[in-house]
DNA sequence: AGCACGCCGACT
DNA sequence: GTCGGCGTGCTC
């Protein structure tokens, strides 16, 4: 018999994360099961914490087994399923089980202890202290928590006393454990008296007060009514409704409802579209893939505007018709309301979702409705892969290339190897889509890993705009010290001229990106990290942009008191202020992480810019996602190539991709476009590309990039971050690691190689100073098991210093 | 993490 | 003699 239960604990740092073993108590046999949470007696001390039930067992090595005492869930929260991809993320991000299962469950969930005290026997004999605790108590019916009490009653060492009136039998002290998120409630109306009744009462004039009349007649209507409906839409206040309780026509009830995000919208309905020869032909093939329920990558590289978002909507609905679950990924700043609108539309009810502008409460409830089988498509941004289907048919994971599929928290997974993993255990169809995939994926798909299919056509047959380079090398020799190459200049005020709108793109924030003294050299740095601070001409301030430090701006060098210091560079911040100096009487709107801080900023600026007709958008990243501006047909890229030299192996294919979406912002309507990239290193070929918007030439030269400097996908990246406050001991202890790292590599791979331990590029973070060694290894199996090992010897040997790792294979982020 | 055990120094 | 410092080791 099954009376075991193996649980993992939450919040378990990585030395005691493991499975433990429990008994499971008489009283809850049968009622127990794999994927719920328990609390359980834990250590010496058996203080209680929160568990998750990862399988039952009959027996155990161990003997003298603890028991569960008590159960949190009247049902699993995760399936056997998601319990398997638990232990391949364990595995493969070298993280904790505590910490994998936190991201199956939305924010908000987790237990939350506190000490509860409950009067048992108001002993009236009792003085001093000890009559203030009963009376308190009894004040706030029998029952408060710990620590209220304390504060409450204002006695230093309350412990003392409590435990003697529990000793005298007064009261009880217990520990209850809450979540953060609740089910929320709210208090209905309904007639206690039947309808005829009450009608017969309306009519025969019997009740005389027109506001009981009312209610009345809104409660004919509808069974329950909240009282907060119910009081706001008769005009009444609540003494109205207690009034109609006391002559027992109404009586209260609590009823749980579900908080809908987008529950004051309607969605139009909209039918499936007749697919084009080219969507037809890929729908078919995938839709027998789907009924085959075997685990199959496809790849769809389909340009932008070529319709991929209707293939995604037939296939789902295919899932759906063969009784599936789908969920579709994509980038969080694509989860437009416009997104929204067309899964709503075409999926109503059956649509959850999942983004992180939500509240917890919201979430919870997406969540739950999708736990209890009433949700059939998810769409969501990376934690959306978590999603609690038992039947799941399909994952989309649309703009497949972009990084932001990867966490940058522990456990820092990429929802795309977690939704490979995922469909690999639900033999489910996985597919891609991407107008400029991934290295990585293009390169298996070329291989015969991934089936792949192509959309090259553009919906309404759109023209590609019309792409010219500048080179700004040529700009200055010809005496333009501008901003802006002659070309562009003029094409905007040809634009603004004809009423025409243009985007500028710049992938920089702020107004100078470095401050420099030109008298001795000296470049302003955050005091905290190794970062050149960003000025910001709006409050006159300095901006350290990875930790958020800021100072006034200077007039003089800290350094060598000369006044010949100012800004250089250039931000989004400094284009706004050259634009309207430069185009009088245009309008500019700027779009960045300074101006859409606020909830719904994002939005706003998009539609004014759309609406309003303003004349020209500057933004940064943001800008270059899917977003559909049919009078826009000038595109300027100031300093394309800034991102190429960041030192990073993926920088030419960033730039490609970031290019080729940008470029594709021009010209959406019936005025072709045209797209002006400006850039120093014109000859580099992501920039060549991208103006032909040749994917496939791109791939071919950076594939052999890749595998001449041996870099994913022929190999792969270990990254270990070490950092701490004190540079020399963080130094030695990477020295240390890398020690331990040579002992345990054995049988090397051609290319394989532990460089390091070297400064990170940016040396220093938050006042802590980062070391790096990085691991290339081909075997990637090979490389989990020796990160494993590092992360293990290093908690192993931590001891009292406050020196931290991170690990990580194939990062996002090399700085 | 949190808690107990345990082995040394400075106090009534 | 004993109170308390924090190094070490364990948690079903």
């Amino acid at each position: 018999m099954n009376n075991i239960a193996e649980v993992v604990i939450s919040n378990a740092t990585r030395q005691f994360d493991r499975i433990y073993h429990y008994r499971i108590p008489e009283k809850y046999l049968g009622r127990v099961n794999t994927g719920m949470r328990v609390i359980v007696p834990f250590g010496k001390s058996n203080r209680l914490l929160e568990g998750y039930i990862v399988a039952l067992t009959g027996e155990s090595d161990f003997k003298d087994l603890k028991e569960i005492s008590e159960i949190v869930d009247e049902s699993p929260v995760f399936n056997e399923n998601l319990i398997k991809l638990a232990h391949w993320m364990k595995y493969r991000y070298i993280s904790t089980y505590s910490d994998v299962f936190k991201c199956l469950l939305p924010p908000g969930t987790g237990l939350i202890s506190s000490k509860v005290v409950r009067l048992v026997n108001c002993d009236t004999s009792l003085k001093g202290n000890y009559i203030k605790i009963l009376q308190k108590l009894k004040d706030n019916e029998g029952v408060m928590e710990y620590d209220q009490l304390k504060e409450e009653t204002n006695i230093k060492s309350i412990t003392k006393y409590l435990n003697k009136l529990a000793e005298l039998n007064c009261i009880s002290i217990s520990e209850e454990f809450g979540t953060k998120v609740k089910r929320k409630q709210i208090k209905a109306a309904y007639l206690t008296k039947p309808s005829e009744e009450v009608q017969e009462d309306i009519e025969s004039n019997r009740l005389r007060n027109i506001k009981h009349v009312r209610i009345l007649e809104m409660l004919l209507e509808n069974e329950y009514i909240s009282v907060s409906d119910l009081t706001k839409f008769a005009g009444v206040s609540k003494g109205v409704l207690e009034t109609l309780n006391k002559y027992g026509y109404i009586d209260f009830k609590n009823m749980e409802v579900t908080r809908d995000p987008y529950e004051s919208q309607n969605f139009q309905k909209t039918s499936p579209l007749e697919p084009t020869e080219e969507q037809k032909h890929i729908i078919d093939s995938v839709k027998e893939m789907l009924d085959k329920k075997i685990f199959k990558e496809i790849l769809l590289h389909g340009v932008t505007g070529s319709g991929k978002t209707e293939v995604y909507l037939q296939l789902i609905e295919h899932c759906i018709n063969i009784g599936k679950q789908a969920i579709v990924l994509v980038p969080e700043i694509s989860l437009t309301p416009q997104m929204v609108e067309r899964f709503k539309g075409r999926f109503g009810e059956y649509v959850a979702i999942l983004h992180s502008r939500l509240s917890l409460g919201e979430r919870y409830d997406q969540w739950r409705l999708i736990k209890d089988g009433k949700i059939k498509v998810v769409i969501g941004a990376r934690s959306a892969v978590f999603a609690p289907f038992d039947n799941l048919g399909m994952i989309i994971i649309d703009e497949e290339h972009e990084n932001s599929y990867k966490s940058e928290i522990t456990p820092k997974y990429h929802a795309v190897e977690v939704a490979r993993e995922r469909c690999r255990i639900e033999n489910a169809v996985l597919m891609y889509g991407s107008a400029t995939p991934s290295v990585e994926n293009y390169y298996r798909a070329k291989n015969g890993e991934i089936s792949m299919f192509t959309m090259m056509k553009r919906a309404n047959n759109l023209m590609l705009p019309e792409v010219r380079v500048v080179d700004m090398r040529r700009e200055l020799e010809a005496g333009n010290r501008s901003i802006f190459s002659r070309i562009l200049h003029s094409e905007m005020e040809e634009n603004i001229k004809n009423n025409e709108q243009t985007i500028i793109f710049l992938n920089r924030r702020g107004h100078s990106s470095f401050v420099l003294c030109r008298n001795c050299g000296y470049v302003l740095k955050c005091p905290k990290c190794d970062v050149s601070m960003t000025y910001h001409s709006f409050d006159e301030r300095l901006i350290c942009h990875y930790c958020g430090y800021t100072v006034k701006n200077v007039s003089t060098c800290p350094k060598c008191k000369s006044s010949h210091i100012k800004g250089f560079g250039t931000g989004t911040q400094k284009i706004e202020n050259e634009i309207k100096k430069h185009f009088e009487g245009s309008s500019v709107i700027r779009m960045d992480m300074d101006t859409t801080s606020y909830k719904n900023s994002h939005e706003e600026i998009l539609r004014s810019f759309r609406e309003d007709n303003i004349n020209i958008l500057v933004g940064t990243q943001m800008i270059a996602k899917g977003h559909d501006f049919p009078n826009v047909t000038l595109v300027g890229v100031l300093a394309a190539d800034s991102m190429l030299n960041t030192g990073d192996y993926r920088a030419t294919e960033r730039t490609f991709q970031l290019l080729t979406q940008v470029a594709g912002r021009a010209g959406r309507g019936v005025i072709p476009g045209r797209v002006i990239i400006q850039a120093y290193n014109v000859e580099n070929y992501s920039i060549e590309c991208a103006c032909a918007q040749d994917y496939k030439s791109f791939f071919e030269k950076e594939i052999l990039v890749r595998k001449k400097l041996v870099y994913p996908p022929f190999t792969n990246i270990g990254s270990i971050v070490l950092s701490g406050i004190n540079d020399r001991t963080v130094y030695n202890r990477a020295v240390s690691v890398k020690k331990f790292i040579d002992e345990c590599f054995s049988g090397v791979c051609d290319g394989d190689a532990i460089l390091g331990p070297f400064r990170s590029v940016i040396s220093k973070i938050k006042n802590k100073y980062r070391w790096r060694i990085n691991i290339k290894c081909k075997e990637i199996g090979k490389l989990i098991d020796i990160l494993t090992k590092v992360s293990d010897h290093f908690y192993a040997h931590h001891g009292k210093n406050d020196i931290s790792i991170s690990v990580d294979i194939n990062p996002v982020n090399m700085l």
